[in-house]
DNA sequence: AGCCGATTTGATAGCGCTAACATTTTTCGA
DNA sequence: TCGAAAAATGTTAGCGCTATCAAATCGGCT
């Protein structure tokens, strides 16, 4: 007596036995259901009920050199940002066959690229990555990757297949001429990890600082340090050392404008009326701050769903028409940038979007 | 011409070619080197090297009815504690031949039963799940699983297999118990969620107070809804409404501690004199907020490397002979529960450890 | 030298599934 | 009613790897 080595789990070809047809059948009739006769179809979905029959994910994988994995890599597992990104993606994910493989690059080019070539191994279903500056041997891979391939949170031109996000520099720049039109004439940045999206947004800052003529390199204060709510009150306390006279900050992150607030606070320095501060992300805690922040909703949840949608479509064979979607952004305006007496106080209620 | 099914990749029989061996003999090579001699081995690696070969997951899966993979099933994606704990996890299986599988239950036992059923069916290298609240038929699974298990976050007599974390009821006494040397009488709870380890705390909390006879279940404010910052002032605001002479809150987690802090600012009650405030995690902000609050740390990235350790020496063969570690938990006592003229005001520097 | 056990290497036979082609059955228009 | 195309089902042959057992080689000891 043979012993199985799956231990003991119905096979392909119990599930065919006890539905009196050949295991290609079954096979048929669980892939591709409208291939079989309705009639062979129930006594093989019986079989499957009665015998607990699950597939083995390995055998049609090594059988079809295909496989329903996802893969997913993102730079980070702790940053907010990426986590809603990735509950949008499983959610989307959840009701399907397809499995996750989720890879952290830890905002390392490098590592990205290992990560890329140890899924491709596997071949994927499809594949979701972060961002667009991969190395040119990443950039190379995923070309010939030979699976749907989404390119997440940020826009480009030139994406290797799809792509869903949004404009950092034109996010950065809408906050930026906010804070302007607000009343802020001596405005500074503060900015932590300094990775490609933050520089675009750092972009967005001084183009629209530029277009005012208000832009000053010296207000500029960014370090390639990981983002925290400490280096937020730190970046602060040393732009106001070296720039007393700044009146605003636009921080990379909603942890760094938190510690902004806290560090104003600290100081005694009223917000909104003495600094103005507006984040990035709009995390939750921005409208229950006091005062209430201002911030950029970026919708991650969206973009981790959409990508996910957009993949399974192209699985499907049926590429979406297009190939590069801007979720958008959208201002949202609160007391921490509502100066005292300033001429324009945007309604909370009427977001203003970007592009 | 037979087109390779895999895109061209080499196999194991390509390399076995190459080095003048047989392919059984390069398994061995690559599985277990110490079975083949020096002199095949490095012929062997050169081939490997030479041909760039990667092994087919699913094929060795198929033919060994093992995998390399690592599932792990946690409750949420976005909390901040999974997200530092699955750190701890990727990290620890970073430089090995592991991958994760990675599932949400989102709070649900049932949703968790379902995955753990899922992964099983892939034959996992281990298992670590959050929690010891599975249901009666995950925990027989998870009994018979034929694989390590590790169960984390908590502590208990009874682990399925091993476990790593950390007392909750000890942790939510120890934060009472400050509280109430810190000279405050008449603490609040604030709790959302209520999730197994949230009604753990609070017990702590409940023990503490009966003790010190300054129990009152009036003070417990608890909420099934998720946590948020905004649900925090919401707790605090609906407590000082019933209760106004509520004098310190114990808040289930950092998040509703940040807003229980919003909330005194803007209703300008004086933290830490006429409202004590005590988190629970010491996620990063809670020292950088003005006032710095109080919090209790747990080591939630040490949860999740001491996990892969404990999984990874199992599957080796050598099983810790410590089935269960507690990691600890350190009370981080800060400006938040410091009251003036208070009498007890314990350094910062000396953390004081649960258990 | 000769023998035994240990060590190293190899041949064979699948693991559970599906691709590719073969065969049978059904459908339907002329 | 017949025949050709379409639909349904089956047969065969692997996918790339490892378990298992068999064979060859080696070292040490009498």
């Amino acid at each position: 007596m043979r012993r199985r080595r799956n231990g003991g789990r119905p096979t392909i070809a119990d599930v065919a036995k006890r539905a009196g047809v050949s295991s290609i059948t079954v096979s048929r009739a669980l892939r591709d259901p409208e291939r079989v006769s309705p009639q062979l179809r129930q006594q093989i979905e019986e079989a499957v009920r009665a015998l607990d029959y699950v597939p083995d994910q390995h055998a049609r994988a090594l059988a079809s050199a295909r496989t329903d994995v996802v893969g997913v890599i993102i730079p980070s597992l702790t940053n907010n940002v990426f986590a809603d990104v990735l509950r949008g993606i499983y959610d989307g994910l959840a009701q399907t066959s397809h499995q996750v493989q989720l890879g952290n690059s830890r905002y390392s080019p490098i590592e990205e690229e290992r990560l890329l070539a140890t899924f491709l191994s596997q071949r994927p279903a499809a594949l979701i990555v972060a961002g667009i500056d991969q190395t040119a041997r990443s950039r190379e891979l995923l070309e010939n990757a030979g699976c749907p391939v989404v390119q997440i949170m940020e826009l480009d031109e030139g994406p290797v297949d799809m792509m869903v996000g949004f404009s950092h520099r034109a996010a950065g720049h809408l906050v930026t001429s906010h804070l302007v039109e607000a009343g802020y004439r001596r405005i500074g940045f503060l900015g932590a990890r300094m990775d490609p999206r933050t520089q675009r947004r750092l972009e967005g800052y001084r183009a629209a600082l530029m277009e005012a003529g208000l832009y000053d390199p010296d207000r500029v204060t960014a370090t390639p340090t990981p983002s925290s709510v400490t280096l937020g009150r730190d970046l602060l306390r040393d732009l106001l050392a070296r720039m007393p006279d700044t009146d605003a900050v636009f921080c990379i992150n909603d942890d760094l404008a938190l510690g902004a607030l806290f560090e104003c606070q600290s100081a005694a320095l009223a917000v909104p009326d003495t600094i103005g501060i507006a984040g990035f992300n709009d995390l939750e805690m921005m409208a229950a701050a006091w005062p209430a922040l201002t911030s950029v909703r970026t919708p991650r949840y969206e973009i981790g769903s959409r990508a996910v949608q957009m993949a399974r479509a192209a699985i499907a064979g049926r590429r979406p028409a297009e190939r590069v979607v801007d979720v958008g952004v959208e201002l949202q305006v609160r007391a921490s940038t509502m100066r005292r007496g300033s001429a324009q106080v945007p309604s909370q209620k009427a977001p203003v979007r970007a592009i």
